[in-house]
RNA sequence: CGGGGUGUAGCGCAGCCUGGUAGCGCAACUGCUUUGGGAGCAGUGGGUCGGGGGUUCGAAUCCCUCCUCCCCGACCA
């Protein structure tokens, strides 16, 4: 390709609503344009990088044996009330009606969709397990989409969805896409992990996400400094000490607190350490009422693990100050001493002794409060904890560190959540009809593109991966206007790298060096090439790779090897 | 949805407070010069000042209203 007949459409200056780098970069090195909140249009450049992605989970999906196809991205409201959903889900399903005043949604995912398909193709245990596949546009009304294409309301993305007669069975194709998914990060060069994940609202048991690590990352990831242990901090578990607890050694007493609200100023106030001091939070219960939740004072309540609490409401909600003083405390003094709901604890908190608690009364707490002595024990004791650095990892080996992460991939054991809803059976080998058991597995394809800008980037731009580049070479010609004899060789040269295979750009735009150089390095072509006149009379061209310091000079005859070489 | 901001040429912004018919930089186009790291000079084109309504002889500027986009928060395959 030449510049000429394929326009860079770069800009100099940063875009000023862009914060992240992949986002200011990728505007900058023309690969898309905004069009409104959350949507953009991809330009040639961009959507190469994108095409290349595609092509990569393709293979790699055809490998692991999934069929391609394709649904719409239009669906019917009556699929969705069949599973529940079209009331589940909130404003972020975009619903519209179709002249006939009919029901609809753009599709946020593609379950029903499947699981309809399935119910009506497949009719024996014979035709299991099957796996489905599709790369296709997804919506999502995201309450605040930012970071360009990182979170954007319509997005691209590869799903993909297996049935099966049971268990073992989905067992295995999971293992298989957890295979496929490493496998297909890997070749795209990132730097990513798998990690335990929460299957939130879609449901289901077994989950894993494949996170691109980045400073810049929406979500916290937890690893075992001695293992491979990794778990999205939303879900890694706590695990409760052996430690003992500490014999009491005073009395409880009662103290004048005023205005003494967080657990920041009560211990500072009181000269107590925070981990002393017990938090209670009360929240909505799940069918009349509340519940308390006690954690130590220095812990952040887990709100994913809080709201799967048996008699907790979810989504979680916390109590109003209103609802506070009905059940007879005030915010800001909440103690667990006196108060008539149920009681739920981190298994931390029994291991703290002498400590502080609200007096369910404006401006007093309770000090030296001990466990059987002033208080009975909680009856329920769990993990309620977010993980942070130093805790000791849940399998026992090394200790936690949090580190960043952006989810470019989800793997979910679904079960028979849609199957069963919908009712999707087979005849199973006795001829009797049997609910089928299904995986999902997606891949944020066009996040893909944003994430490995985020990983790999300097102050110059963007750096890709061979596989990813939307051109491998960058062939630059310097002043080829004035000089016959370079025109020829590069054309010449442009030509047997074509025919060798390599895709290359053909900077044949009469524009200076700088100027040029900028533009490559900016969209990031991994590999570049300069010819001059000077380099013509010495029988070498000048090679650059886009992550090198310095200039190599290589032989004219030499250079289709030599690149092929580079590109493996 | 709550809070804060914003909207003026393709992009980034000034002008608004104190009303008088729109400007700067970049980009684009033309010419000349320049030519190994985002060139210089000269010239050209381009704007319903987010929309609607009002006040006024006169509104980008003041008032009302609607909308957009951005930031913070709640949400999240």
């Amino acid at each position: 390709m030449r510049t000429s007949q394929f326009p860079l459409n770069t800009v100099k200056e940063t875009p000023s609503d862009a914060e992240l780098a992949s986002h200011k970069l990728m505007i900058r090195a023309g690969l898309i344009r905004k069009l409104a909140a959350g949507l953009y249009n991809w330009l040639p450049l961009g959507l190469k990088v994108m095409r290349k992605v595609e092509a990569v989970v393709r293979e790699e999906m055809e490998r692991a044996g999934a069929l391609e196809v394709m649904m719409p991205v239009v669906q019917p409201s009556e699929l969705w009330e069949e599973s529940g959903r079209w009331e589940q889900y909130g404003p972020e399903l975009a619903r519209l009606n179709d002249r006939h005043g009919r029901a609809f949604c753009l599709g946020p995912t593609h379950e029903e969709i499947i699981t309809d398909l399935a119910r009506n193709e497949i009719k024996s245990y014979k035709q299991l397990p099957v796996t489905y596949y599709q790369i296709q546009t997804k919506f999502r009304d995201e309450i605040r989409p930012r970071f360009g294409i990182m979170r954007s309301r319509e997005f691209i993305m590869k799903d993909a969805y297996s049935f099966h007669l049971n268990d073992a069975s989905l067992q295995e194709t999971y293992d298989r896409m957890f295979e496929a998914y490493t496998r297909i990060f890997s070749r795209l060069g990132l730097n990513f992990r798998p990690v335990l994940a929460d299957s939130g609202s879609i449901g289901g048991n077994l989950s894993h996400e494949f996170h691109v690590l980045a400073d810049s990352g929406e979500d916290a990831i937890a690893f075992s400094t001695e293992s491979d242990y990794a778990a999205n901090v939303e879900l890694a578990e706590v695990i409760g000490t052996s430690a003992e607890r500490a014999t009491p050694s005073a009395e409880m007493e009662k103290i004048s607190t005023p205005d003494q609200r967080t657990i920041g100023e009560v211990s500072q106030f009181l000269s107590v350490a925070p981990a002393n001091c017990l938090k209670t939070l009360i929240v909505k219960a799940e069918e009349e009422g509340f519940v308390a939740l006690l954690l130590p004072g220095d812990r952040e309540l887990n709100e994913i693990k809080a709201e799967k609490l048996e008699g907790v409401a979810s989504p979680l909600e916390m109590a109003s100050d209103e609802e506070i003083k009905q059940i007879g405390s005030v915010s800001g003094f909440i103690g667990p001493l006196g108060l008539n709901i149920p009681v739920v604890a981190d298994h931390a908190v029994l291991t703290m002794s002498d400590f502080v608690i609200g007096a369910n009364e404006a401006g007093f707490h309770h000090k030296n409060v001990n466990w059987e002595r002033d208080l009975p024990l909680p009856k329920t004791v769990t993990d309620l904890r977010t993980a942070q650095e130093g805790d000791p990892s849940p399998d026992g080996k090394g200790t936690i560190t949090i580190a960043r992460g952006i989810e470019v991939g989800h793997i979910f054991q679904l079960g028979t959540k849609y199957s069963s809803a919908m009712k999707a059976n087979v005849l199973n080998e006795a001829g009797k009809g049997q609910t089928m058991t299904m995986g999902c597995y997606g891949i944020g394809i066009s996040r893909v593109v944003a994430a490995a800008i985020e990983q790999s980037h300097d102050e110059r731009g963007i750096i890709w991966s061979d596989e990813l580049a939307p051109f491998k070479v960058a062939l630059c010609p310097m002043n080829m206007h004035k000089s016959d004899r370079l025109r020829e060789t590069c054309e010449k040269l442009y030509n047997e790298l074509s025919e060798a295979g390599i895709d290359v750009l053909f900077d044949d735009r009469k524009v200076r060096a700088g100027f040029m150089f900028s533009d490559m390095e900016l969209i990031g072509i991994p590999h570049r090439l300069v010819l001059g006149d000077r380099g013509l009379d010495s029988g070498n061209i000048e090679y650059k790779g886009r992550g090198d310091s310095e200039n190599q000079e290589i032989p004219m005859a030499e250079i289709i090897s030599f690149l092929k070489e580079k590109l493996q």
